[in-house]
RNA sequence: GGGCGCUUAGCUCAGCGGUAGAGCACUACCUUGACAUGGUAGGGGUCAGAGGUUCAAUCCCUCUAGCGCCCACCA
């Protein structure tokens, strides 16, 4: 397609018009995607960057079945306009991609699939016939979300995708496992965890989102109205959460006596009642001193527990005496540990599917004094139901039985699984855990060392804070899409854990051999058996946390364990790019396991940019329907206009409110450097073989070379210092307000009208070396277009090759030349001037009027002389004369201390001219009192810098010199 | 409760010690040979409020008010 382009645009540069009217982003793209990869732009390793510094980012890998949202767009813009930069400016380039298998979400998606399509579900299905669909799953709709990076732009290095799951990854993901095992840095541990009871697994601290609970449900005891069960079971059928419950605990004497008095505890989760093993207090508080070490007996179960005293206690919380159940809440697992010999103990209550458990649980009934038909009446109420069924049932029996004092409305936040949704419950399992808090120190002392630098820098107390207070990372996941667990389990009770099976069974075999479990002759036999050794030996079911492998990407994907030349090359990355809500999440485990597995930092800077929201601030998302798709606007605006936005918002420290005028407005920016490309060409603006900048002599020309080369080192800075907003401005602002609306202005009259000669030359020339140099400043920004017009241009003039993702990126060592600048300045401000006072007096566009300038010097009358056609033309002014004084009747400016006065044809509005010019010099005069308040302020003029009280004794000046002149034309004026 | 950040033009946001800026929107004019996805000119801000530091504060400090986010918290 591109040759029949290229043969398309010959045939049309023969008649003159080589570029289309208006760019067509959509065939555009699509043509210059299909030239990089053609050219293989975006490969690390050319053969001619052999001796190149090299340049290395991965990419945060997105879901593997993924769609590409707004976070994605913003995310891999930066990056790609930092891989380019540094392509352009001649470094081999990594950027390193792949994809992350995503454990929960994804088996989620295909779970929520079989359930939709009414097909039998995971269980039923098996492990192996189930991971068969979600690779299938993947495979479908894997390649999505890289195909939609590659309509962004992306220029990763595609040939060397990597995804989680793939062989290598996997075989760095059981060696790391291995290794930290051996270490003791990762174990195996029964306490409390996070469990979801959705999707029935463990997950880690970070995964549960606490949300904010109230009820409405009111009722007390001391009303003296039954409880009205059927309102409170409507309450919490709508929010379970949200009440404070007072229950009675009666208090017993050493025989087992009630005494009478009660202990009123107040609870949140009724339910957890019935593991109950202790009431904590104070050990300070009065009113419960008397209490400490007696026994009350549990209501509905009969068992009796301690008061116990114990600092955890909160005497301004609740009643001030609270119930324990070390089984089922963090806080009350610690102060069980802490009384377990006064009788706290672990009473598990709740099975996986988070239904309370009675029979077959003899710890609810050791004691037990309650009647038999109390005990059946529990029993039937609660075995097996859901929580916050028996919640209700609960409640209900503690009224019957006169027990309950009060409900109230409890606005608090309650824990929830961040994927699922689902109440967290805290639970006592068996799960793998990776020892943090060693693998933390490291990742901590490199930050505050400077190794690595957090851009911007306050979230390096993010970053601290989190991994000071670091906890055990639970890494086991009772899932099936993921890494899993390389341990084996031997009927002795021995674990195993080798990085494969095969070296799993020897070792369990040898063990077992050795321990005296397993003679020599069986242990030959089983080795000779594979059946029998995959029967004997049972792998563990369990997953890892995908950020477990994740952690693991900056080398993994580099083909570590293997000593390869591109883990040599490329490792440390030179920067991350990344959101601050994956800081836990992924930087600090990629620290955490950099550090620990090559002893080198994973990157040299983290940049962490903003999230993207929706236009009230809200993050977005699918369940709240504000997502706006970064595809539909490349479909409307175009990728590079939608890229461009998105770095010219990328300020550092907020996070950033997409508007869509916003794209829209810099979808115009793409048309205009379109348009004034088009401009060049219709007025034969070509490259020239060997043109030297440096040689250039009219001023034009090296106005707009001094503007360009400062435009390019503005915008160079920028991106090296991430200030990605900074950087697209500055590009910005020299494309359209300097090089468009005034370079190719005031060329016109040159190259439309102007002989044929070396000024005109020089000029198109000048013209055609800016534009590549604005190609080459935008590209990192818009790729596209800027490709296509490279290509165009490169067509016409001496061939050139290969590229403008290659670069080069465009010089800046024009000198700025300070003559040029000043008779710049001078045309340019006399036009705005001109053009200013032509409005605000309501001169017709169409009249052409004389200007006269007054007592001009010799260097103004040469670039008057100079400059005349393009101030005729841009100023509609009919010719230019040189006079000693103001004609009658004109209108009168004042620019850069010398008068031009502009003929009115017909006749004057003195009336306005006078308002006109008294307006003016009230302007003035307000300056001028300004800056004499500061210089009669002898603090000022003795401490402020000498260059601002200079500054400022000029101001002084010009604005007294500008006052004068409009004086004396508003004194002509009343002369009339 | 601990921490971080925000409050600047109608809207979305830059700026962050020394004459207030952009995009969009708005007003008037311009179908001029690159571009109406454009051009020219213009209106619009006591930079949340109150103190303080400084010769000088939108910018630094303190407090107040409002908004947002992160972490901790299930009596």
């Amino acid at each position: 397609t591109r040759r029949r382009a290229i043969a398309a645009c010959s045939a049309r540069a023969s008649l003159g018009h080589a570029m289309d009217k208006s760019f067509d982003a959509a065939a555009v793209e699509s043509r210059v995607a299909a030239l990089w990869e053609r050219e293989g732009a975006f490969r690390a390793g050319r053969p001619e960057r052999a001796a190149a510094e090299p340049f290395c980012v991965v990419i945060p890998p997105p879901n593997v079945t993924g769609n590409l949202h707004m976070g994605h767009a913003l995310n891999n813009t930066l990056q790609d306009i930092l891989c380019r930069y540094h392509r352009m400016n001649g470094k081999d380039v990594l950027w390193q991609p792949g994809t992350d298998h995503a454990g929960i979400a994804t088996q989620m998606v295909v779970e929520r699939q079989l359930a939709e399509r009414q097909e039998a579900d995971r269980r039923t299905l098996g492990r192996d016939a189930f991971l068969a669909r979600v690779w299938e799953w993947k495979t479908e709709s894997g390649g999505a979300i890289v195909e939609q990076l590659k309509r962004l732009g992306a220029s990763c290095d595609w040939s060397r995708e990597r995804f989680t799951l793939d062989a290598g990854l996997s075989r760095a993901v059981a060696k790391v496992f291995v290794q930290l095992h051996r270490e003791g840095l990762i174990y195996k541990a029964k306490r409390l965890v996070n469990w979801d009871p959705k999707f029935q697994t463990a997950i880690s601290d970070l995964e549960v989102v606490q949300i904010e609970c109230k009820g409405s449900f009111k009722w007390s005891r001391a009303d003296e109205a039954p409880l009205d069960e059927a309102a409170l079971a409507k309450t919490l059928s709508r929010n379970p959460n949200g009440h404070l419950y007072y229950f009675d605990y009666p208090v017993v004497d050493a025989a087992g006596e009630e005494t009478g008095e009660c202990v009123t505890v107040a609870t949140t989760r009724p339910e957890t009642m019935l593991g109950d093993s202790a009431v904590a207090v104070h050990p300070d508080d009065p009113r419960f001193q008397r209490l400490i070490g007696q026994k009350v007996r549990l209501p509905l179960v009969g068992r009796l527990i301690a008061i116990v005293a114990d600092a955890y206690s909160d005497p301004e919380k609740g009643t001030g005496a609270v119930k324990i159940t070390p089984a089922h809440d963090f806080n009350d697992f610690e102060v069980g540990r802490r009384h377990e010999n006064e009788g706290a103990r672990q009473i598990n209550i709740l099975d996986a599917e988070a239904r309370v458990l009675l029979k077959g649980n003899l710890a609810f009934f050791e004691g037990i004094e309650a009647s038999d038909q109390e005990l059946a009446r529990l029993i039937a109420a609660v075995d097996g139901v859901d929580r916050f069924e028996a919640r209700k049932r609960i409640v209900a029996m503690m009224a019957a039985n006169g027990l309950l004092q009060k409900i109230e409305p409890h606005a608090h936040t309650v824990p929830h699984g961040d994927r699922s949704n689902a109440v967290i419950e805290p639970w006592l399992t068996d799960q793998w855990y990776v020892d943090a808090k060693t693998l933390a120190q490291p990742a901590l002392a490199v930050v505050r060392e400077g190794r690595t630098l957090f851009v911007p820098k306050n979230w390096e107390k993010t970053y601290f804070d989190w991994l000071e207070n670091i906890q055990p990372w639970c890494v086991s996941r009772q899932l099936w899409w993921g890494h899993q667990i390389p341990a084996w389990y031997a009927p002795w009770g021995e674990v195993y854990v080798e990085e494969t099976e095969e070296a799993a069974f020897a070792a369990a075999l040898a063990d077992g051999v050795e321990r005296g479990v397993l003679s020599a002759d069986e242990a030959e036999r089983l080795t000779s058996d594979p059946e029998r050794l995959g029967e004997t030996f049972t792998r563990d079911p369990d997953v890892l946390d995908t950020w477990f492998s994740s952690a693991l990407w900056p080398f993994s994907t580099l083909g570590w364990p293997d000593d390869t030349p591109e883990l040599k090359r490329f490792y440390p990355t030179n920067v991350l790019v990344t959101g601050f809500d994956i800081i836990f999440f992924w930087v600090a485990r990629m620290m955490m396991m950099g550090l620990h597995f090559r002893d080198e930092v994973p990157f040299r800077d983290v940049y962490i940019h903003a999230l993207v929201r929706d236009e009230k601030g809200a993050k977005m998302s699918k369940s709240k329907g504000n997502v706006i798709d970064p595809l539909a606007l490349i479909d409307r605006f175009g990728a590079d206009a939608l890229r461009f936005t998105l770095a010219a918002m990328a300020a550092q420290g907020r996070d950033i409110k997409l508007s869509e005028s916003r794209v829209e407005g810099y979808r115009n920016f793409v048309t205009k450097l379109w348009n004034a490309s088009r401009f060049a060409e219709m007025n034969g603006c070509v490259r020239v073989v060997g043109f030297d900048p440096l040689t250039v002599r009219e001023p034009l020309n090296r106005w707009i070379l001094g503007e360009a080369s400062r435009a390019i080192a503005e915008t160079s800075a920028a991106i090296e210092s991430y200030r990605f907003n900074d950087a697209a401005n500055a590009a910005y602002r020299f494309v359209w307000n300097l090089f468009c609306d005034w370079c190719l202005e005031l060329a016109k009259p040159v190259l439309q009208s102007g002989e044929d000669g070396p000024s005109k030359a020089e000029t198109q020339a000048t013209i055609a070396y800016v534009l590549d140099s604005v190609y080459g400043l935008l590209h990192p920004f818009m790729p596209f277009v800027t490709e296509e017009l490279w290509a165009i241009k490169g067509e016409a003039g001496p061939t050139r090759t290969g590229a403008l993702a290659l670069g080069p990126w465009p010089k800046a060592d024009f000198p700025v030349d300070e003559a040029a600048e000043e008779e710049l300045g001078w045309v340019v401000e006399l036009i705005s001037e001109i053009r200013s006072v032509r409005s605000e007096m309501g001169v017709p566009p169409a009249a052409l009027l004389p200007l006269t300038l007054v007592q001009a010097s010799d260097s103004m009358m040469r670039s008057a002389g100079r400059w005349a056609e393009t101030i005729k033309r841009l100023a509609r002014i009919a010719e230019v004369r040189f006079a000693d004084s103001a004609p009658a009747g004109s209108l009168q400016l004042v620019v850069r201390s010398a008068v031009a006065a502009l003929s009115v044809a017909g006749v004057l509005d003195v009336a306005a001219e006078q308002a006109r010019l008294a307006k003016e010099i009230a302007k003035e005069r307000g300056e001028v009192a300004k800056v004499d308040a500061k210089l009669a302020n002898a603090d000022f003029v003795a401490r402020a810098p000498e260059e601002v009280v200079a500054e400022n004794h000029e101001r002084r000046e010009a604005a007294l010199a500008r006052i004068s002149k409009m004086e004396s034309a508003l004194q002509r004026l009343n002369e009339i």
